[in-house]
DNA sequence: GATTTTCCCATGCTAACCCATGAATTCCCA
DNA sequence: TGGGAATTCATGGGTTAGCATGGGAAAATC
């Protein structure tokens, strides 16, 4: 099980291209196998910056959804914030990928870009962004003494 | 179950390149059977050196983060620095790895660099920086009993 | 018909692959 | 038991293939 490792920085072109970094795209292909890749990009909640889901995790992901009432409220919020402003976009036989205007200008992102990895899905920050997130994160993991739930103390 | 033992030195050649030492490979061996990435380095968290894990090993750390919501903030923390700072390597036929430079410059390695085993994962130093660790664990370990968790009475 | 989008080809560069060498160790057999 | 042969290791370097990136032609959209 390849996951998304290690962070990497990449160009965006003028019309909006991005090579998928070639680690992640080995990564994708081992879990899509089928097609080429396959990516489902929304906006991060937590974040100024774009969530890549391989189509399978993605749709993994909804199936909690599947379980609610149709007409709910709960249904019709959860899926307006998951599905409405996600986008579907394969990679060309480049391994590039185009990132929408609106998500380019969520995450403020300019000529160059960064991947980061996080197991079974990556973001695209901007690099400084980026930078700080990480620092942010190291921080916080250090906080709570890198304890993962049911690995015990230290 | 072979493990990593004692204490290796080797060189970095102009490439970023280094042999693990033969018995560390001969564990992994043993290990990774089906050898796809056999490895995977990181900074270490409490010290300046690289931890190399076995791919089996590090899976096993990071399982438990499967099991968090993947839309909360702890599993965008642990996610981020576990896996953002993370490098997936493979040996080469001749048993080589290429170190990544910022881990490089993380440990401060020059022309010769130390791996230092450690049970279940390893670790690769800077020869001083190696030297000064040692004797530190040896003195701690020293003042503490050498107690281990569930091994009877000190 | 004009603008945007998708597909395809071209290129420089870097890193992975492959082969070679010397030293040190082990093995084997006299 | 000692000496020679054959492995195993660590290391060096050359060549190639993959990768990131740019730009232009076909296709689609308005």
């Amino acid at each position: 099980m390849a996951n998304f490792l290690g962070t990497h920085q990449n160009r965006l072109d003028a019309k909006g291209r991005v090579s998928v970094p070639a680690p992640f795209r080995n990564a994708l292909r081992s879990k899509d196998e089928a097609n080429g890749t396959q990516l489902v990009l929304r906006p991060s909640h937590q974040h100024r910056c774009i969530e890549a889901w391989p189509s399978a995790e993605f749709e993994a992901l909804s199936e909690p959804l599947n379980r609610l009432d149709l007409f709910s409220q709960a249904h019709d919020d959860l899926a307006a914030s998951l599905y409405s402003d996600a986008f579907a976009v394969e990679a060309d036989k480049e391994g590039r990928i185009v990132l929408p205007d609106s998500l380019i200008s969520f995450a403020g992102l300019n000529e160059t870009v960064v991947f980061m990895g996080l197991g079974r899905i990556f973001q695209i920050w901007e690099p400084a962004a980026a930078e700080q997130r990480r620092s942010e994160a190291r921080e916080r993991a250090r906080v709570h003494g890198f304890t993962l739930p049911g690995s015990g103390p230290k």
